[in-house]
DNA sequence: GTTGAAATTAGTACGAA
DNA sequence: TTCGTACTAATTTCAAC
């Protein structure tokens, strides 16, 4: 198993889960797209938006739910207001063998908004909400320097948001574009995926840790 | 204006709006703390949840929303089910005094799920959602490229999103912690912002441009 | 998959503490 | 401010088509 068809497959949710549950087709993707807008509307008012009947709403909204398609609803908060106005990403650089114990004190760690295993240069990339600049720097040399899992760190000050969408969709590129096909045929000729065409940085030490250990 | 004080000032929105708007108490947190895991609550429940009347919650509900302490609500899906299982980071160079069309070319493209300014080594980073490694490839080579303000790219993919918080609260580090400071006063003594321990990774060329064009 | 009517629940307005 | 209650409007459910 490679590790981006891994990351594909256990991203669904439960380990093992593989098929596909649902075929999502146009009116699915239509209803994620005012759902995606206004997370609180009507089953009612979502059916008279997408132009179905409240009947067929009610049963594609409970079937996008129980599916896992729609994970969870939520809201979107100004961090300023909440007094967590100042956003960073910290570049992790993650000592071999040592990755369940990475994560599991990640999630000690209620200030991490987001955490993603990367390619590249370094091994992961953390978003922090934090109050103030000195909030990081505590965060980061305090807490995460102290993590035996850590071997170093890079971080970089987001100075402004520019575009923040809750998710995207297959359908905004367009109608009629299928999903699960590149947007553009002609990119990958033959079906051969053009990895050496893409600019990596290299990679890091021990980069072959992740077969074993994640 | 520092680039940070910035961004702290128009992350709330419209420009020119400065002043706090609401002073969230410990309820008005722990109504965003419900609202984040169940953005679709009746404020009846809600009410029940957090422990204050009806009436009570129907006013702070609609207070934090006209505020915009709460920006919008929305759904959490799971992308591997619309076809867009191949999430990417791409940080970009941009180009002195092409800021604006920098960002005007990122509305155009709906594949983006999330762009921000950044210090450090790059300007900005994009998270795209892709269906496949290939669209990546051509969204980078075909789309971001062809911008004369994007001056070099570098793309990073993320092979699991070990963590994705909808949003952080200053209340998720335990009660009785006041926003709006730094979690441990010492980190900062004399109230100098320690900027001079912070790793940085080096600037890119022409790092001033960023007060006179963002 | 659709429509319509019943039951339930949500949202509003008001006076009192 | 917050609470409790009564009133109005809307939503969800369930049935038949």
């Amino acid at each position: 198993m490679t590790e981006i068809s891994r990351n594909a497959a256990q991203e669904g949710g439960q380990p093992g889960r593989i098929g596909i549950g649902l075929e999502l087709d146009a009116t699915h993707l239509k209803i994620l797209e005012v759902l995606r807008e206004n997370g609180r509307i009507s089953v009612a008012a979502l059916a008279e938006r997408v132009g179905i009947s409240r009947a067929n709403a009610y049963t594609r909204f409970e079937a996008l739910r129980a599916d896992g398609a729609i994970k969870r609803f939520t809201a979107e908060i100004d961090h300023v207001r909440t007094g967590l106005g100042i956003t960073a990403l910290i570049f992790v650089t993650v000592r071999q063998q040592m990755w369940r114990q990475f994560r599991a004190q990640l999630a000690a760690m209620p200030e991490v908004e987001y955490c993603a295993i990367t390619t590249g240069q370094h091994d992961a990339m953390i978003q922090v909400r934090m109050a103030d600049v000195a909030a990081v720097h505590a965060m980061v040399t305090e807490r995460l320097a102290n993590i035996p899992a850590v071997k170093a760190t890079e971080t970089v000050f987001i100075l402004d948001e520019v575009l923040k969408r809750p998710y995207v969709l297959p359908s905004d590129r367009g109608p009629g574009r299928s999903p699960r096909r590149p947007a553009d045929p002609a990119a990958a000729p033959g079906g051969e995926v053009p990895l050496g065409k893409m600019r990596f940085v290299g990679a890091a030490e021990g980069r072959a840790q992740l077969q074993q250990d994640v």
